[in-house]
DNA sequence: TCATCTGTAATTATATGCATAACAGTTTTT
DNA sequence: AAAAACTGTTATGCATATAATTACAGATGA
């Protein structure tokens, strides 16, 4: 599991929770702590769906685009890790001719399909706004 | 995510479909396709809990020892793979005093802990004896 | 007592993830 | 027009995680 996916939740929050709504790659860096060239890899791919803009050149950099109550995290889920509930290595495959052994692949994938499925449902329930909300209730204890 | 839940599934459904229900590392480690140590740890993990028994010595290895409807997939997922969701990378936590980056881990924490809540419900419905008939009815199509 | 098997630790090899550097392309400012 | 400040993208090195392999002590049955 990368954590793509986290630096997504962490982007689009920060991006939402600034009054302009914009910030460059260098500063999120920061907050996400992390390299810039990584922030820019996610948020690129963020931008290509849509859910924010770039300003090149001088004073340029991310601008949120979405409405933060429609995001949600299974939309960046679905985006960024979706089939990371596999394993690369799953077992059988091999020369045994054991009827676990040969059927075992179709089996597990459609179980760790299944299950990315209901953690998709999930995330599918909280929002990018809920997200900040905690943050700020964090914030104020 | 490594791949010891996987390799508890196969062998097992591979324990409960032999018809005196015992096998030893060697032969596992032929149907899952790996070494017969690593057969062995996570049998020996299975042990502890109770699943399996274990017989040493000449003729030995390893017999079930659990009613194939009553153990499920979630029992196992939170065996050997609980906290697998969360990435050993996470976000925040530097020097920045960013609002998100403060409190980022804390809320990234509860989401991969309530996503890994969603995903064991999910599998808390499967038991291992509907993948030995997953697997018989792959057999025979 | 010997052969066979588990339990476990140590080592090596490989794959993945992250950091970093580099540079082309774009836009704004001067 | 030129310089500066960005993004977009690729390549490389390094650290960590995963799996394979080796090794051997301990237990058991023949």
């Amino acid at each position: 599991m990368n954590s793509e996916f986290n630096i997504a939740v962490h982007c689009l929050t920060l991006l939402s929770l600034k009054k302009d709504h914009m910030a460059n790659s260098d500063e999120i860096a920061k907050s996400v702590c992390t390299h810039p060239a990584r922030v820019r890899k996610v948020l690129g791919l963020l931008r290509k769906q849509g859910y924010v803009t770039t300003k090149e050149g001088v004073g340029g950099g991310y601008l949120l685009n979405a409405d933060s109550s429609k995001v949600t995290l299974g939309d960046l889920y679905r985006l960024l890790a979706r089939g990371s509930l596999q394993p690369s290595w799953c077992s059988g495959g091999g020369e045994s001719t054991c009827v676990v052994s040969e059927h075992i692949q179709e089996v597990m994938e459609r179980i760790y399909s299944g299950g990315e499925l209901a953690l998709e449902r999930h995330y599918d329930n909280i929002t990018l706004l809920d997200v900040t909300r905690d943050i700020q209730s964090e914030n104020q204890p």
